[in-house]
Order: C-alpha cells, then sequence, then structure tokens
DNA sequence: GTCTATAGAAAGATAGAC
DNA sequence: GTCTATCTTTCTATAGAC
C-alpha cells in the first residue's frame, strides 16, 4: 500500500533535497534529471509525476534552500542588536559555508547561473534577495545610523564574499577574505 | 592564399572574443562550440584547429576577457587618489556593465560558474582575482588608514554588486543597489 | 586551415506496463 | 506512483576531402 497522499509527499520532498544539493554544489545544467533521482532513491521516470519539468524544479529548490538555508537558520539567534548581526555574519561568511556541505545559501551559490535564465526564474530570486534585505533591515533601522544604502551594500558583500571564497583555489586566501568582509560589514552595521 | 601564420592568428582572435561574448552572456555550458564558430564566421569543425578543447578555450576566454575588460579599461583613468577610486567604482558599478553589451569583467559575471569547475579553471580565476586586488590595493596602500581588509571587502562588494544585479528581474533595485556598493565602497577607500 | 559528415555520449521528456 | 524502454535533440570531438 504505498501511492498514498503521504507518501507522495515524502517523496517529493526526498526529490527536493536532492535537487537542491545537487544544483548548489554543480548548478544547474551540470546537474541531471537521473543524478537527482537517483540521489533520492527513486528512477528519472517517476520524476514528472511530481514536476512538470527541470526548470520547475529549480524554482521551487531555489526557495526551498532558501527557506531552509544558513542564512534564514542564523536569523533567530537569540540575540539582539550589535550581537545580533554579529552572529549572522559569522554563520553567514564563514568557511563551511563556502564548502556547502551544510544547506548553503542559494542567492550565493547560485548568483550568475540566475542571471542566465529565464525570467521566472530570475523573479523568485528576485524576491528572495529581497527577503534578504527586509530582515536585515528590519534589526538595522532601529538604529537612526543605518541607511538602506549600508544594507544593499552588505548583503551585496556577503553574497559576493561567499561567492568568491568559492571560486578560488585557494583556501587561506579565501578564509582571509570572508574575514575581511565580516569585520568590514560588521562596521558598516554597528559603527556611530 | 590564406592559410598564413597571420590568417590564423586573425581566426584564433575572432573565436576568442565570440568565445567571451556567449560565455559571459550564458555561462559556460550554455554555449555550444558551434555557436561560437559560428558566430566568428566559421564552422564547428575548424575549432580543433586553434584550441584543444572548449575547457581550454574557456580559460583562454577568461583570461582574455579581463585583459581587455571593463576594469582593466578603467584602470588608467588618468585621476590620483579618490578621484581614481571614484572612477573605477563608477565604471564598474553601473548598469551598463550590468547589462553586458561592452566587454564586462569575467570575475563577476561568472563566478558561480567558476566554482564547479576543475581546477585549472579556478587556478586562473584566482590568479585574476588577485590581480584585482593588487590594483586596487597599489593606488590604496599609499593611505597608510587603508588596511588589506578593506581592499578584499571592496573587491567581494563589486564582484557581488554586479553579479546579483545581473540575477535580479527588477532594473530598478538594480540601480538602486550599484548605487548603495559604489557610495560605500568609495566611503571605505577614502574615509578618515 | 576550413569545410562537411558523422561518431558517440548525454540529457529532457514521453509511453506503457504494473 | 514508479518502473523500464525509447524517442529526440543537442553537444563534444574526430575523420577525411579540399
Amino acid at each position: 500500500m504505498p501511492y498514498t497522499a503521504e507518501h507522495k509527499q515524502q517523496s517529493r520532498l526526498r526529490i527536493l533535497e536532492s535537487a537542491v544539493r545537487c544544483f548548489l554544489q554543480q548548478g544547474y545544467e551540470r546537474t541531471g534529471i537521473s543524478e537527482i533521482m537517483q540521489d533520492a532513491g527513486l528512477t528519472h521516470g517517476a520524476f514528472y509525476a511530481h514536476f512538470s519539468s527541470k526548470g520547475e524544479l529549480y524554482i521551487e529548490a531555489m526557495t526551498h534552500a532558501a527557506k531552509n538555508g544558513r542564512f534564514t537558520a542564523h536569523l533567530k539567534n537569540g540575540k539582539k542588536g550589535s550581537a545580533w548581526f554579529q552572529g549572522v555574519l559569522e554563520g553567514y561568511l564563514n568557511l563551511d559555508h563556502v564548502e556547502g556541505d551544510e544547506s548553503p545559501c542559494p542567492l550565493a551559490f547560485l548568483v550568475t547561473d540566475i542571471a542566465t535564465r529565464e525570467s521566472d526564474v530570475k523573479q523568485t530570486y528576485t524576491r528572495l534577495y529581497k527577503g534578504m534585505n527586509r530582515y536585515i533591515s528590519r534589526q538595522a533601522m532601529d538604529d537612526s545610523k543605518r541607511t538602506k544604502d549600508d544594507i544593499y551594500a552588505v548583503t551585496a558583500m556577503m553574497i559576493g564574499g561567499v561567492a568568491v571564497s568559492r571560486a578560488i583555489n585557494d583556501p587561506k586566501l579565501a578564509k582571509r577574505l570572508l574575514h575581511s568582509c565580516k569585520q568590514t560589514a560588521e562596521k558598516i552595521l554597528t559603527s556611530d
């Protein structure tokens, strides 16, 4: 008695999580449907009972990755003010994040990939990016010294810092530049 | 009398420039050798008289794009000190750059693409990235108030700013965030 | 050096049995 | 819902004529 609604939901979730892993690690084009399905413990024929196309899966996977990703996870760190920023930045601008083992941020891992894609994919990225800014803004704007410019600059630096770290071949430099971004972002968000 | 050494050089250069256009606009995987060759006015069979593989072309194209790209072009703007920074930042963090019509920077347009590739490709990216930092460092380090952290933060923000702008679907937001990055980078590089 | 033609592999998507 | 089998397209790379 498989094939219940619940069974289907479970399969769908497994596919989604495999897709997140593959897409974020290898990018959209290099990831095949067969690979995702195999990783989810199914065969590729079953795919189309859950999603209408690879493109649709990409959108869903991106959303799922953001919801369960590193950025979101560090948002509720129980702290306030500058300690809160420190927690978020520390969790994001981090070599473990760059290595990608544990729920990386799709905004940083897929930037370039997204730019060349159809508008519904870019739409999703835009929404998630706005969300990221909103979360930081919410905390920062209590402080009248912080401007919207500060927020945009910080998120660009976070995404850029992680993306560049991932692209380079020099772990020492990667660590160094992440640290520099963290320090500078902290200064921007907490200076007088 | 084609087929002279000079003729070959010219063909090679045309292929290289087509490759830069295609790779930067569409990414590595979405670009076919046929497409590049057609854009260069040749057929795809001729490709292997110039390059041994698509991967080799990618490396050469990336190097060529950096040498003739927007960042390098704005390095020699004839100015000094804070005016020099302003010129470089203005030329880079710019909507025209994001649209990609005129020799965009491979560091910003290919970040995510590079991360998933073989080590020789990442090696090349690393070298170019270090070059970018060196150029800015050379000007900034005259000023004892500037640290290496400042440089790394600024380059990450430049690359991140352009990459994110390109990924989002909202031109107004793109322009806004580029402006924010420019303002903030300027502040980092010229504040007391 | 460049062309046409093709080999060989991979990928997205569909068909039909269970 | 999931499986196996297959259609179809696309792509890298090679072969051989000029």
